[in-house]
DNA sequence: GTAAAAACATATTTGTTGATATGATTATCC
DNA sequence: GGATAATCATATCAACAAATATGTTTTTAC
């Protein structure tokens, strides 16, 4: 329903809220989350781009969140990658339907909006707070600080 | 949101409810739903196969509505083109949490779970009534039964 | 200042979805 | 029964998203 990458995006903003303090590298991200290693960058582009989150270049470089968990909502996350649009206007171009759509894009309309209460009701911070150290499904069986992934 | 190929099933299938009585051509439901005419047989094929709609070849031929548009909702048409899944698991394959969701997956599952509602709420029929003859956008300003499509 | 480790930028490849094209099959009309 | 008009089936093409690869720049450590 969420496209892969916003999936992603989703998921390295939770890590980064959750490392909070220090600062990640690429590699470190992309083995927590599962996210392709050279895709995580990518997606940290965008979201740098959108001044969610900051890279810093050179030894001892890596990301780090650049805003505040508490403001930031899942629906802003999911709109710096594909921003997900309402009905606004008849999409077969009836002129008289610019004001009222049909019952169906109505309903389909009607369907994106709760979407976007459902995933606006939530910040960064609430995924966090709300568990008990899984927030992102890490282990936390064991010390280990990585994960084993069978390859690449 | 939804994909482009479930947004064409469910113009096709409300044009369908709407014509109940008699049977219609590719081309004409194509005019109607502005789906790509080439396209618009293969949706049709889609929905054949899963018993929502019939076609009947040779002269004289077209497709007809082949289920009971009060019982069929918009999550079903939507089903066969794309189903949406629900998160079961966890996408990161922690076993640990496959019976309870991290927060986050947890939310984007209820999302999901919400659109379904939402979708299964309102049936092909329910989207005819709950109008004034404009449940597709149709073109009701004139007499004239095909639109004027600028191009192929 | 040189080497290493990191982000950054861009180009290329791959995979999936959307769309078209072509031929085969079926049924009706004359 | 032959011509026509339609669905049906399959193959191909195009567009887009996902992923990888390669090279450049920046910063730190020694």
């Amino acid at each position: 329903m969420l496209s892969r990458t916003a999936e992603y995006a989703l998921r390295i903003m939770i890590y980064l809220t959750e490392h909070a303090t220090e600062s990640a590298t690429a590699v470190d991200i992309a083995k927590a989350t599962l996210v392709p290693p050279g895709y995580t960058v990518k997606v940290l582009q965008q979201l740098g781009r959108a001044g969610l989150s900051k890279g810093q270049r050179g030894r001892k470089g890596g990301f780090a969140l650049d805003c505040d968990p508490t403001q930031v909502t899942l629906l802003e996350v999911v709109n710096v990658i594909d921003p997900l649009e309402r009905i606004l206007t008849c999409p077969l171009g009836r002129s008289e339907h610019q004001r009222s759509l049909c019952p169906l894009h109505k309903q389909i309309d009607h369907a994106i909006g709760e979407l976007e209460q459902n995933l606006s009701s939530m910040t960064l911070q609430d995924v966090i707070e709300d568990c008990d150290g899984t927030s992102l499904c890490q282990d936390h069986t064991a010390g280990r600080a990585s994960l084993t992934v069978s390859k690449s």
